[in-house]
DNA sequence: AGATTAGTTTGTTCAAACAACCAACTCACA
DNA sequence: TGTGAGTTGGTTGTTTGAACAAACTAATCT
């Protein structure tokens, strides 16, 4: 209620932003288009168009087709796609990922950069290496507009907090790049940054209000949506299901965590420990399935059934339109999605929650990070963007 | 974003709204602090009251005292009491809890009424009874403004959607009782009523954006405040806790669901069937307790332990600020809360959510109905209110 | 030519802001 | 103890400015 519109002053920023969102998510659009969307009168609405558009943010592409009974053709009006970039990274395990995207979400360029083994220390180098690489081929109007790391950990206001798999020794890259580039910077826990991409980047969720993506990587996490907006939590830990534990169980010794059976490294780890094998990988689990090996099968068949029981806990927790599943292992091994779909239909009683796979995992994530420093970069945080992540143009 | 406000017309209902909202939640209150407060300039803070109380919503109270470097003295309004009431009623397994009160969520008239063994279409006419009797001594200048339901199961759009206590025999309660008073009535989950309680009656938690409640009645289940917001879910299941099942585990049969562990009929099945007794009540399983029967210390042992496992469960999924359990049993015997919080604590690696145990849990669930049809009563679903639970006034 | 649609220009509207005022208080100081 | 300067609460009359409305131009169709 604080950050409610109260004068006109305020009342005519809003009103920009909400023209500037009309173009976003309908481009190409006509401005009388948009006075009918949002009930604005139409020379009101050209008034504000004009203010975005010495901004700089918006560009007129051309006339589109006038209407079967005559008049005059309408002015399409667009983002202005040379206007300024993000660049979105993803601390892998093995890869560090890159997407450099323009202001509109379209995928720029995108590649994958070998980290196994390296420090934090080491990798800042390589990122450093790719902004200077993007800046100098660089030809938009206004540059660099933000940074997204999605981190595969928990994030409270910046900051890592929790990071099991990369030791982040103390560097504050939100600080560090800030200072660097007097741009906006902004750390997601991995899992959000996947729910984002499902809510703004894919036109068939448009109109869900409650969505759970459930990341299965090397750990386990859910990113949520609800109401149409990322729920964080209040220290940045809501969706740590894999944390969670058995109820009215017997409490000798720890207690075992939905960790414990269903990430990939508890996959991997099980086969190992059984086949007395290591430093097994994802591909090598694949491989191992497809040759038909029994260890393995068993071992997946605990896994589909597990991720069934945390399709339905969640289900039962958030009561979301969709449950997606973003796992690489699952990507690779579609033929377990309908195992899931089966047992998880076996345990649901009444209300069945449609479950979808995430296809590009990768992408995702990116893509999510993207969506939130993108906002950031038009000082729209609440606005509600789509996304179209259409293919290059540049 | 469809809901944005646009035009000077929304713009002033919405500053009338804010207008009521801080007489709402800082009654008693002057003109000028409400300017302060809202940003807003007091002449048109004047300006916007006048409409308020030409409607009857607000009334002045008297002035109040000068500041001590001198001027003139504050004239402060409040919340007209006599504007009209609430009727709110909780379908206990035992009672019908009926609460009547006014516009500020005052407490004008509380009973219980003996509905045991009854069914929904006896105890419809006792409603009505209690509806005719208190009309028939209303004095307000509007009478009846909303009636509220609050319902041991799911509820969507109204709608009774599953009643596992009290079979509902396709009475539509929304519907009847909309059809004779013309006011709007609500149907609203136990533990979702019991969250918004403890989000507008408490004052202490005015500033904490994420609570969740466990309610733990004859079943159990959890209401969720996100983001200052009543997460129902898509389908009103949003919170079902209690189905949850264990992951990981062995599949044969079905699972074992959470409310098989730690509802009070779970704890009362289970004593009854240890000791080959029939027909217990809490207030039984109090006694034993308190007598030192190691039945059901044992039985009450394992409650323990299950809602500590919850609360762990809840406070990983939804990270919210605090956790409040809504529990007749618990309020009979607190000696058994710090037992929860030290088997909670073992359980909980690093961020510990605060628990605490919500006092006179009946009077909890009807004040929420309260707040929430009260809410619809003035047009303000979306306001920030707190009220106050101030003891009678009339 | 007449009908229709897109967008611009020009003048109007009206709720909030503003400025000046009145009302009523405190306090210091004679 | 009485007076006036300073302060605060609230009202009244005027100004302001963003959205609106109407009249316009432009460009299409049949």
């Amino acid at each position: 209620m604080s950050s409610a519109i109260r004068n006109r002053m305020q009342l005519h920023q809003q009103n920009i932003q909400s023209v500037l969102a009309e173009v976003f998510n309908h481009q190409p659009i006509s401005r009388i288009e948009i006075s009918r969307n949002l009930a604005l009168n139409k020379s009101t609405v050209s008034a504000l168009y004009r203010d975005l558009k010495e901004a700089g943010y918006v560009e007129e592409l051309g006339e589109g087709d006038a209407s079967n009974v005559g008049g005059r053709k309408p002015v399409l009006l667009a983002i202005n796609r040379r206007y300024g970039y993000t660049m979105n990274f993803d601390f892998g395990y093995r890869h560090l990922h890159v997407m450099q995207n323009n202001l509109s979400g379209d995928v720029l360029s995108y590649k994958q950069i070998n980290v196994l083994g390296l420090t934090i220390k080491q990798i800042l180098p390589l990122i450093d290496v790719e902004l200077d690489k993007v800046a100098a081929k660089d030809k938009t109007s206004h540059g660099l507009l933000g940074i997204s790391f999605a981190i595969h950990g928990t994030v409270l206001d910046n900051q890592v907090t929790y990071s099991p798999f990369l030791d982040m020794e103390q560097v504050d890259l939100a600080d560090y790049y800030t200072q660097k580039f007097q741009v906006p910077v902004l750390l997601e826990n991995e899992a959000n940054a996947a729910a984002v991409y499902e809510r703004d980047f894919n036109k068939e969720n448009d109109r869900l209000d409650n969505m759970v993506t459930i990341s299965i990587h090397r750990g386990i996490g859910a990113g949520l949506i609800i109401n149409q907006n990322l729920h964080r939590g209040t220290h940045g830990e809501a969706g740590e299901i894999g944390r969670s534990i058995p109820v009215g169980g017997d409490w000798s010794g720890t207690p075992r965590k939905v960790e414990d059976f269903c990430s990939e490294d508890a996959i991997i780890n099980q086969i190992q420990t059984q086949k007395g094998a290591e430093n097994m990988t994802r591909d090598d689990v694949v491989r191992l399935f497809n040759e038909g090996d029994e260890v393995t099968k068993s071992a997946l068949n605990l896994f589909v059934k597990s991720v069934a029981a945390i399709i339905y806990n969640a289900a039962n927790n958030f009561d979301p339109d969709v449950v997606f599943l973003n796992s690489p292992l699952l990507e690779e091994l579609p033929e377990l999605e309908p195992q899931i779909e089966s047992f998880y239909a076996q345990t649901a009683p009444t209300i069945l929650v449609p479950i979808k796979l995430t296809k590009n995992s990768h992408y995702a994530t990116l893509l999510g990070g993207c969506a939130l420093v993108t906002r950031q970069a038009l000082g729209m945080e609440e606005a509600k963007l789509n996304f179209d992540a259409q293919t290059s143009v540049l």
